[in-house]
DNA sequence: CGGCAGATACGCT
DNA sequence: GCGTATCTGCCGT
């Protein structure tokens, strides 16, 4: 049985490297969907391009309320996208999730991705939460407990780690903190 | 395969 | 009004 991570308590740009390999783990109507993360990018509330860097409000409250939990936000009027919050309570951060590895439930993906296949289930962030059906109804859930979990996970021998600068941002763009594991097809860019 | 425009709703200015 | 932590389809090579 695989843990949940007990790293979330520091600033999310340590954080993020870390969830490389982890599982996320998500059930729907007994069917079981996981992934395992390959790509994430960190935001804090003193970075520019996040969306605690303004305080705190009720859309993003969630990145302030402490460690482990789902902040799920609405972007460009159709799609979903998921970070784990970071760091402590009153404290602004998390750690965009970006691209999996799908690894069981491919059938039900395949569906909630309209008959997309292969890499392109999960390799982007909203794909991805199309894929695993995350959505507002999940945001502040505490990912420690189903039907939507984050645990732990490691590298496999020979992953290595690429830390770059993120992506579709207009802010802090020379900011290096993106990263994924280097050859693996589903990251979702190069 | 690479580049570009369009979709579409919400919060903040 | 405007910009957005994106994706898809359509076009040309």
């Amino acid at each position: 049985m695989n843990q949940f991570p007990d790293f979330l308590d520091q600033p999310a740009v340590s954080v993020a490297p870390l969830l490389l390999g982890c599982y996320i783990e998500r059930e729907i109507n007994g069917v079981k969907l996981s992934g395992r993360i390959v790509e994430t990018e960190a935001y804090d509330q003193s970075d520019a391009a996040s969306h605690s860097n303004r305080g705190k409000t009720i859309s993003n409250e969630v990145m302030f309320g402490g460690s482990g939990y789902a902040y799920v936000y609405f972007t460009y009027g159709m799609h979903y996208c998921f970070n784990v919050s970071t760091g402590a309570v009153g404290h602004g951060a998390g750690v965009l999730i970006r691209a999996l590895e799908p690894l069981e439930g491919l059938e039900v993906m395949r569906i909630n991705r309209l008959g997309q296949s292969g890499r392109d289930l999960t390799n982007g962030p909203a794909k991805l939460c199309k894929a695993f059906q995350i959505d507002k109804s999940l945001k502040g859930h505490d990912l420690r407990t189903a039907p939507f979990r984050l645990t732990k996970g490691k590298l496999r021998p020979g992953e290595l780690i690429v830390q770059t600068t993120r992506v579709g941002i207009s802010q802090a763009v020379d900011e290096p903190w993106r990263f994924y594991i280097r050859d693996n097809r589903y990251v979702s860019k190069l």
